[in-house]
Parts: structure tokens; C-alpha cells; sequence
DNA sequence: CTAACGATTGTCT
DNA sequence: GACAATCGTTAGA
């Protein structure tokens, strides 16, 4: 019986997020086996790009599940999510970190400098690591179940300003490719 | 049309 | 631990 990303792309982001850790995904020329994922629900999370509805940006997010939905941050950046939603319900979970596990010279090339073990640790540098930017945006990724993970930690996400308590933030344990953490940015009076 | 901001990262102290 | 880089998206006038 074969698995599509569908299958398992499908549904709850909260249900699939942990799913997700130790699926490899494959872009660019470069396989990464995720090891830290964050979940986004629709309207009721506060969180979510999805929040305030849909706008051109966010579209990608209200389905069909299964796809990419990329968007670009700080002027700079780019982050990934695997959509989940379906029928116009939004839901995605952005892809936050993962171990090269193939390709490693074209990743080596895309962030010189970087360690080996931070190639992919962040959000930003997976879809650097990847070469993913925002002409990926909808599309289907090259996504397969991989070894399951031993043990799974969850705790708050990362970088919100809003609704940065709840723990939606799925990754491997002990993992050294999980992304360090970071408290969201204080925003300061003035600027 | 304009302005404020961000699901981050690299560099410096 | 603190801060700059840098620009598409969004909200509001």
C-alpha cells in the first residue's frame, strides 16, 4: 500500500505535527529527516497567519492539504510549513529544523560557514539548506515517512508574540539539530 | 498611499 | 545577552 503525503498531511495540525518528526524531505537536491515542527491552527489561534483570515499571502493555508506554504520574514528569510488544513479550515506546520541526511555538498554550498549540524537547525536555514523560497510557495513537497523517532518533547513555540504559551512545538529529544531556543524579541518603545 | 512589523539569524560585547 | 539587517504584507488613513 503506498503512502502518499496526503495520508498523513491530513487533519489536526497538533495530530500531525508529531507525526511529521522523522519524515525526510527532499528539495533542491538536498534531504533533510525533520527533527522539530510547530503546529498553527486556523482562526482560533492567535498565533497563525490564518488569524484575521484569508488574505493573498496566507491562501495556501486554507488547503488542499499536503502542500507547502512558504513565507518570507524579516525583510530576509523564509520559512516553510506543510499545510494540513482542508475545505477552506486552515491549518499548517512549519518546519522548523532537521538533520541533512543526503546532499549534504549542495547544503554545504548554500550556507558556507555553517557547521554541519547547523545547516538545517532553524526554520530559516532549512529552507535555505533546501533552497526553498517563495516560488515554492503551493507546492507539493517530496515528503516520506522515515525511522520513527524514539521520544518526542513539546513545549511553547517559537518567536510569537502572541499565544507563545501554548505548547505546540513538537521535536525529536536530544536531538542536536533541534534549534536553540530563542525568546521572542522584546519590541522596544520607539522603534 | 504610508508606516509599522515580523513563525530569524549572524555578529558583536 | 543585545542589536542590526532588510523588505513583503497588512492595516489603517
Amino acid at each position: 500500500m503506498r503512502v502518499t503525503v496526503v495520508d498523513w498531511a491530513e487533519g489536526d495540525p497538533l495530530e500531525v505535527a508529531p507525526r511529521l518528526l522523522g519524515a525526510v524531505l527532499t528539495h533542491g537536491g538536498v534531504s533533510v529527516r525533520l527533527t522539530e515542527v510547530e503546529a498553527y491552527a486556523g482562526p482560533l489561534d492567535p498565533g497563525s497567519h490564518a488569524y484575521r483570515g484569508r488574505t493573498p499571502r496566507n491562501a495556501v493555508m486554507f488547503g488542499p492539504p499536503g502542500r507547502l506554504y512558504v513565507y518570507f520574514v524579516y525583510g530576509m528569510h523564509h520559512c516553510a510549513n506543510l499545510v494540513t488544513g482542508s475545505d477552506g479550515d486552515p491549518g499548517a506546520v512549519l518546519l522548523r529544523a532537521g538533520e541533512v541526511v543526503a546532499g549534504i555538498d549542495r547544503a554545504r554550498s548554500r550556507r558556507p560557514g555553517s557547521s554541519d549540524r547547523d545547516l538545517a537547525r532553524g526554520p530559516a536555514r532549512l529552507c535555505r539548506a533546501l533552497g526553498i523560497d517563495l516560488g515554492d510557495n503551493g507546492v507539493r513537497p517530496e515528503l516520506v515517512p522515515g525511522e520513527q523517532v524514539v521520544q518526542i518533547s513539546r513545549g511553547p513555540r517559537v518567536g510569537l508574540r502572541h499565544a507563545a504559551d501554548l505548547p505546540w512545538r513538537f521535536w525529536a529529544t536530544g536531538d542536536p539539530t533541534v534549534s536553540p531556543y530563542r525568546p521572542a524579541a522584546p519590541r522596544r518603545a520607539g522603534r
